[in-house]
DNA sequence: ATTATTTCTTAACCTCGGTTAAGCGTCTTC
DNA sequence: GAAGACGCTTAACCGAGGTTAAGAAATAAT
């Protein structure tokens, strides 16, 4: 399917145009070489398996990234909503079958690009290149910092740390979710928060 | 102080030698920007607060980056021995303090490269982009998959892989740090290393 | 509207790791 | 060689979060 320009979230154009000085034909090559795809709620964009195939832009939706454990356990890594970056980019660097699952919270819609088309791309937009470095040095840092936080705060800390500067997430996720994502079971969320609103 | 070849880590070559195929005019530019600094053991390459100036191939001896939490622990992200790179790659990029410490186990020799240098090598030698993508990309991976670990195994189990995956770190790292890695108390992993001793 | 399914909450019990405190061996360093 | 610092271990106690199980509430399906 072709892409409708109209439809693409603003920051995606801004990105480009505004951040790394696209010009408008670089930005028109740019975009029709992504194609449009649609997921389901519950249904997946990625399996544990599965080389992933293509970057993918979320335009609309929301979704995680997840693993699961020996003991069955899913783990969120991160949740992901507009104007993010979907798949595993590990898996799309070296090609071998990953070991995250990417699932549709809500119906998704997406900008993907394959890397045949991505590195065809890159010759003839140079600035392509930047771009991606600057994408990896930004996941680089935020994985960093996320594994900064999964050391040195306690669930409680975690929990009340999402709620403070990422409350928008509680209005899209369900609570299981956030609980997987916090490390905690959905139990332990509950208590949790029951406890905060006793004594806060 | 400036850089006597014969003392550098094969390794350093190699990587941008075999892997990059930096000529060896463009590997010698490249070694006579660089510049030697020594550590004493328990001396800190970076503290919390400072930005973070250059970068820092460890040639010899082994370090700790760590984060302090509120309750005062130190918590260690990861430790460097040889042919690692030292340093907060996010407040070197972004120029703002880093919250890490980065501490030297042993006496260490680094071979440090300032912004300013880098941005002058990266001028003369295009290839030196490539290499610098390729370590950003592949430090991201692989703090995703210290993030998977942190999330999916217990104690016991991180333990277990550690001892099994990095066996010569219990060389060199004392016990104490090991616990700070695994993100748990000394005393725990003192009380886990006799239990596994009873009953493997 | 009624059933079915999923999501969230509550409670009782238990385990693992944190806390505190003390003791011991081994390097350093006067 | 003595004094101190440092690193490692042990033990007793405690509490946060996991486990299990069951029921309430909310959503979806018929």
């Amino acid at each position: 399917m072709s892409v409708i320009a109209e439809n693409i979230n603003p920051n995606f154009r801004d990105l480009f145009k505004d951040k790394f000085y696209f010009t408008n034909n670089e930005y028109e090559l740019l975009l029709s070489h992504f194609q449009i795809k649609h997921i389901r709620k519950r249904d997946y964009y990625l399996k544990a398996g599965e080389v992933c195939k293509a970057k993918a832009y979320l335009n609309k939706g929301c979704a995680r990234n997840f693993v699961v454990d020996e003991r069955g356990h899913e783990r969120i890594l991160f949740f992901a909503f507009e104007d993010w970056w979907l798949g595993d980019f590990d898996s799309y660097y070296t090609e071998k079958p990953s070991t995250n699952y990417v699932q549709a919270i809500e119906d998704c819609e997406l900008l993907t690009i394959s890397k045949e088309n991505f590195s065809f791309l890159e010759e003839r937009i140079p600035k392509l290149k930047q771009w991606y470095t600057y994408k990896v040095t930004r996941s680089a840092s935020a994985s960093l910092k996320r594994m900064e936080e999964m050391k040195t705060l306690t669930p409680k800390e975690r929990y009340l740390n999402l709620l403070e500067k990422h409350p928008h997430i509680f209005q899209r996720i369900p609570l299981q979710y956030i609980a997987a994502f916090l490390n905690i079971e959905p139990q332990s969320l509950s208590r949790m928060r029951k406890q905060l609103i006793e004594k806060p």
